[in-house]
RNA sequence: GCUGAAGUGGUGGAAUUGGUAGACACGCUGGACUUAAAAUCCAGUGGUCAGUAAUGGCCGUGCGGGUUCAAGUCCCGCCUUCAGUACCA
């Protein structure tokens, strides 16, 4: 009998599915017998998003990876969960959605259905009763349950971890916010228990969310205008979106963010903890981008401050004004209703400035300031306005709120028996010059603080705050003109040019904080005002970037490192230099002189040490339809959640999935989206009129929400009263192996660690990491096949040149090569057609076939050229101009050769194109590797592959492709090889057509063959090295039908540890041996040392390390029973040649060398 | 620039702690079977030189050094490719 590859793996599917064979039960749960005492194993695929287009060979490396793993695990007697479902929420589908007005839930269960289908027939041992998706209510409930604990915490940083805010709420009540030491928001006010008690509801819900792990606040997006929505930093590659490459800019909104900041360093531990690769922890600790270091606080020379009168303010600062005139707040704008009304001579003007401050409304003619209280610096202010010589008013919100009319005739009242305030001319500079010592100072952050003594200037960011209050008149200009000119550069701009050094001179120094000397202060757009505190110390000694401004302003760079020379660049080693020219510091190393730099800033009063983190807290909205319902309603414009009983709330039906008329996201076109309170239900919009219906939070949830947690559903899929249960969750506890792509190292990998770790904080996950092991696949890389165009010139009969836009000459591979092997010759032939072949194999000294060969070619272009109507091609020396573009890979068979006809009917612009053949007849392409890609018309289908070899032929094949981590391309021609060892192995259990194995002893080279393949098989799989095992099986078998084996002692173990790879043909093969029970639990063979034993061993015989021959030898003999037979060997004195030897070096069991 | 990974036949790739480089497979060449093709089977296949041949010599793991009896493997210095990241103070 054949073997049918496609009866077999039906059969085998079908009996898989009926018997749920890799249902995985919770022994705690089902008390299943004997399952208890199995230890548990979770293998986990990077769920896949169900695109449109289907699998494609790359797609199942990682799966097929795992599931050898999973069924390797059952045989060695785990109880393995290895589920898979779908992260079926997501971009494509909404984009389609848009495009044709399909229900994205529509066309994504199309998707999911193709790719059930794909993945079945490559036989994978899912555990399907669990599947899940991230876009099904049942599931996205518990994602939303997730996000209401989220809002409900707050980060503790005594216990350092997440507590529930209701205690927080508790210690407001009882001792104000002093003692609470939290990761929140930045410049949040203190406030005592009197002053909480007192706060409305409102304005305590504001506090709490500046604490809250998930808050709304409004923050500078990546906003993409083509894709309609932000996108997270992840998102965006090289300034364009990840998905589409459309432009992507800073954009101000209103969003819920998640705290992620809170855990970077919990976040970095966890890292040591587990088996991840190296270089995906890396990016993660990039990403993250702990710094080490201090904040030192550098106070501005007094010396050369002008006047405060004068300060104009940065155009950051005068950009920000714009938006505050725009941007009232409710109490602001009744005021501002009322007095800008008034006419004549009390005009007053909004959100103007007075020296350095931002005044409310200001009369300048009547010299009035009307100013709401709660501002930080009322004493200052207070002060300088009356030195300026202004009245002031100030009043509450509340007051403004309740009774503006009461205001204004207050203001009235002032302006009417203001006492006009004689300006101090004596007394004002000193009052000034007093404030500003102490007002102005630049706060850094460094690591290198041990340098501190190295820093020769400072430099601020173009947009810092100081830049405008410090610059001096002389150098007003300049800076000026700087800030300008930085100002028109955008981001990417200035993110691209790194080369060019820029910067001027503020005119102001800063007083260096240990040695009291005057430091200059530059400002330059190498510093960014986002990042740190927008400002440097500059050590130019230490640090290249601040080396190469000093060097180009010629700003001294002292040298603070013992026995180094920067006259040529920076010295920005730390470890084995020594400080010098450094007060106290002076020789010591860096570690010392960091400690004891921070220990005395601290001391002093002027720094101490923080540590800083690159990560942002991550933006969580997203305006899009297709993604899970935030469970939020406002309530006077604050979020409330709705409880978690009501949960989940459904994703509304919406006309259409764009965005609504007046910008809003598209769930803003949902009529069904307002929450009624007091029913606990969506509710039509129109009831928004009722008291106790509120409208819904219209963003929804970004990609990675679903994909952060579903691992630990697969634990417990089917629960619905709980996330998963707690006895299921303590069972499997974690991914043992998770397995996928490596493009999800910051993004799904780092936020999926986040939740965990939050989840593991309230108690809900019992591990605060989710994947013990993860390993990376590499990408299946497709080669694409090119077909070359004659692009060059012909000379038509006039001997005019004539180009060939028109005229399709299409070369096979060979042809090409030659001609451009012999361009000389081609060239010789044209300009002397009289040239004769014993001239050219003289001249050129070319072999006889080839000027053969290149005689007939040159002919045939010739003949082509005046079919065409011209007199000949143009030759060139250098070049044969030619163009290429793809050929789709499935007209090309494994030797290269294009299906003509196919092509011919796949592209009509080349039906009557002239193709130039080998002299065979055949058309051959150029391969070259590529990503595999629609547009490359290189992908392979595995749908194709299952029909013409089969599954098991699939699975072994891209195992045998190399190792699991590396790229590398796909040939569907070598899948011949891998198809052949199944037959061969079919072969071994059938004499004929006859199923015939023997039930006779083994013999020892048999049993050797065996014991080989166990070895290394289980080395291998434990190695994750799948590519080698192939080969050893191919080898086994090999080694077995030479030995014409059929022994079932032999063959029946042998199917166990083929099993994992290829399980259908296994299945089969192992119920022909008459076993009624499925291979998949059966246990894995043991290796047995004892049948590899040898007698002796074929030693190497090596001369000066070189190997010459070899010499059979018994295995127990001494080393000097060695020497001597080698010795005495004629071959060894031949190879001597008389001389001596050096040295006999034996290493028994090994190798012989002979060192002459 | 920095970080990480990797460079081995025509191709994908093997090679334990340093110990016979190129396993296994594709492709190619030759042969068997066939009217023919496909399929299958057998043999050969790193380069080069010598020899009718058996066989033998030399060179060979990106490049240049080094350690060692012995280096694809270890050390030093470069080059190239791929991936990630980037004025991060």
């Amino acid at each position: 009998m054949q073997y049918n590859h496609l009866d077999i793996e039906k059969k085998w599917q079908e009996f898989w599915a009926k018997n749920q064979t890799f249902k995985a039960s919770n022994p705690v749960l089902s008390n299943v017998e004997g399952q208890l005492e199995k230890p548990k194993y979770y293998v986990l695929d990077m769920f896949p998003y169900p695109s449109g287009a289907g699998l494609h060979v790359g797609h199942p490396l990682g799966y097929i990876a795992s599931d050898i793993y999973a069924r390797y695990k059952r045989h060695k007697g785990f109880n393995v969960l290895h589920p898979q479902g779908y992260d079926s929420f997501g971009l494509p589908a909404e984009q389609y959605a848009i495009q044709t007005g399909q229900h994205p839930a529509k066309t994504t269960e199309e998707n999911i259905k193709t790719y059930r289908r794909q993945l079945d027939q490559i036989g994978f041992s899912f555990d399907w009763s669990r599947e899940v998706r991230t876009s099904s209510p049942e599931y996205y409930k518990w994602t939303q349950w997730i996000f209401i604990q989220l809002f409900n915490s707050w980060y503790n940083k005594d216990t350092d971890k997440a507590e529930d805010v209701a205690a927080l709420i508790s210690v407001f009540k009882k001792e104000g916010n002093a003692t609470v030491n939290a990761v929140c928001d930045e410049e949040i006010a203190s406030f005592s228990s009197d002053e909480w008690n007192a706060f409305s509801t409102k304005e305590q819900e504001e506090i709490l969310l500046q604490y809250r792990l998930t808050f709304l606040s409004d923050t500078e997006v990546n906003w993409c205008a083509e894709l309609g929505t932000v996108l997270a930093n992840d998102e965006i590659v090289n300034g364009v979106s990840e998905r589409g490459g459309y432009p992507v800019v800073r954009k101000k909104m209103t969003q819920w963010s998640m705290r992620i900041s809170a855990y970077a360093q919990r976040l970095l531990d966890g890292l040591e903890t587990i088996d991840w690769p190296q270089p995906l922890k890396e990016s993660q600790r990039n990403w993250i981008g702990r710094s080490q270091g201090a904040m030192v606080t550098f106070k501005v020379d007094s010396g050369a401050i002008k006047s405060t009168s004068e300060v104009k303010l940065s155009y950051k600062e005068l950009e920000a004004l714009k938006v505050l005139r725009l941007n009232l707040s409710k109490a602001e704008a009744i005021l501002w209703d009322e007095l800008k009304n008034k006419k004549g001579a009390a005009k007053f003007r909004k959100k103007y400035t007075i020296g350095t401050f931002l005044v409310d409304y200001v009369c300048l003619a009547k010299n009035i300031i009307v100013e709401f209280s709660g501002k930080e610096d009322e004493a200052a202010r207070a002060e300088f306005f009356t030195s300026e010589g202004f009245n002031f008013v100030r009043f509450t919100n509340q007051e403004v709120i309740d009774n503006v009319l009461a205001v204004v005739s207050k203001i009235n009242n002032t302006i009417q028996f203001s006492k006009p305030i004689e300006k101090l001319e004596s007394n004002q500079n000193v009052i000034a010059s007093e404030t500003k010592q102490s007002a102005y100072k630049i706060d850094v952050f460094t690591t290198r603080p041990d340098t501190i003594f190295g820093v020769s200037f400072m430099t601020l960011a173009p947009e810092h705050e100081l830049v405008a209050k410090i610059t001096t008149d002389a150098q007003k200009a300049d800076v000026q003109s700087y800030i300008t000119a930085t100002a028109k550069r955008s981001e990417r701009d200035r993110m691209a040019d790194v080369k060019t050094i820029s910067g001027a001179f503020t005119g102001a120094y800063a007083i260096h904080p240990f040695s009291g000397e005057k430091v200059q202060i530059w400002i330059g757009d190498y510093v960014l005002a986002n990042y740190g505190t927008g400002a440097v110390m500059a050590v130019p000694c230490g640090d290249q970037r601040d080396y190469d401004f000093a060097k180009h302003f010629n700003i001294p760079i002292p040298n603070i490192f013992e026995g180094v020379d920067i006259s040529e660049a920076a010295h920005a080693d730390k470890d084995g230099t020594k400080i010098a020219n450094s007060d106290f510091l002076s020789g010591l190393k860096y570690k010392k002189a960091l400690k004891l730099a921070i220990f005395e800033m601290e001391k002093r009063g002027f720094g101490y040490g923080k540590i800083n983190y690159r990560l942002r807290d991550a933006v969580f909205s997203r305006q899009r339809y297709w993604g899970e319902p935030f469970p939020v309603y406002y309530k006077d414009g604050m979020p409330q959640m709705i409880d978690e009983k009501h949960l989940p709330i459904v994703l509304p039906e919406v006309e259409k999935y764009l965005p609504t008329e007046d910008g809003k996201p598209p769930l803003g076109n949902a009529t069904e989206w307002a929450w009624d309170s007091r029913n606990k239900k969506v509710v039509s919009n129109e009831k928004l009129k009722n008291k106790t219906v509120f409208p819904l939070e219209l963003n929804t949830m970004p990609g990675w929400a679903g994909s952060s947690w579903y691992f630990n559903r697969y634990m417990d899929a089917t629960n619905a009263t709980e996330f998963a249960s707690k006895e299921s969750l303590d069972y499997w506890k974690e991914v043992d192996l998770y397995i996928g792509g490596s493009e999800h190292a910051t993004g799904h990998l780092l936020y999926a660690r986040f939740w965990q770790k939050f989840l593991f904080d309230k108690g809900v996950v019992p591990v605060d990491e989710f994947a013990k092991k993860l390993i990376n696949q590499g990408m299946i890389l497709g080669t694409s096949a090119f077909v070359s165009i004659f692009e060059g010139s012909f000379i038509a009969e006039d001997d005019d040149l004539s180009s060939t836009t028109d005229t399709k000459i299409l070369f096979s591979k060979s042809v090409i090569d030659v001609i451009n092997k012999n361009r000389i010759l081609y060239y010789d032939f044209w300009n002397k057609p009289t040239i004769s072949d014993d001239e050219i194999i003289e001249k050129y000294h070319v072999a006889e076939a080839d000027v053969v060969k290149v005689k007939n070619l040159y002919g045939t272009l010739l003949e082509l050229a005046k079919k065409l109507g011209f007199k000949s091609i143009l030759w060139n020396k250098e070049v044969l101009k030619v163009r290429s573009i793809h050929a789709d890979v499935s007209f090309v068979n494994s030797s290269d050769e294009l299906d003509l006809e196919a092509f011919k009917n796949w592209r009509a612009e080349f039906k009557d194109a002239e193709f130039i053949t080998e002299e065979d007849g055949a058309f051959e392409v150029s391969r070259e590797v590529e990503k595999m890609s629609k547009s490359k018309y290189n992908v392979v289908n595995p749908d194709d592959i299952v029909t013409q070899y089969g599954a098991d032929s699939l699975r072994l094949f891209e195992m045998f492709l190399g190792p699991l981590e590396q790229a590398k391309p796909w040939n569907t021609a070598g899948i011949s090889g891998v198809s052949s060892f199944l037959k061969k192995l079919w072969k071994l259990y059938y004499n004929e057509e006859v199923f015939e194995v023997s039930e006779e002893k083994a013999t020892s080279e048999e049993l050797k063959v065996l014991h080989k393949t166990i070895k290394k098989v289980e080395e291998d799989i434990e190695n994750f090295s799948f590519n080698t095992s192939v080969s050893t099986f191919m080898i086994a078998v090999n080694g077995l039908t030479a030995l014409n084996c059929n022994k079932r002692e032999i063959l029946e173990p042998l199917l166990v540890l083929l099993s994992p790879y290829a399980p259908h043909i296994s299945e089969e093969l192992w119920s022909q041996l008459g076993n009624k029970e499925s291979i998949s639990t059966v246990d894995f063979p043991v290796f047995d040392a004892k049948h590899l034993v040898e007698s002796a061993k074929n030693y190497p015989i090596s001369f000066n390390g070189k190997m010459r021959f070899t010499l059979e030898l018994p295995l127990d003999l001494s080393k000097e029973e060695i020497e001597k037979a080698v010795l005495e060997n004629e071959k060894t004195i031949a190879q001597l040649e008389g001389k001596a030897p050096k040295k006999v070096i034996i290493v028994p069991g090994k190798i012989v060398n002979i060192v002459s």
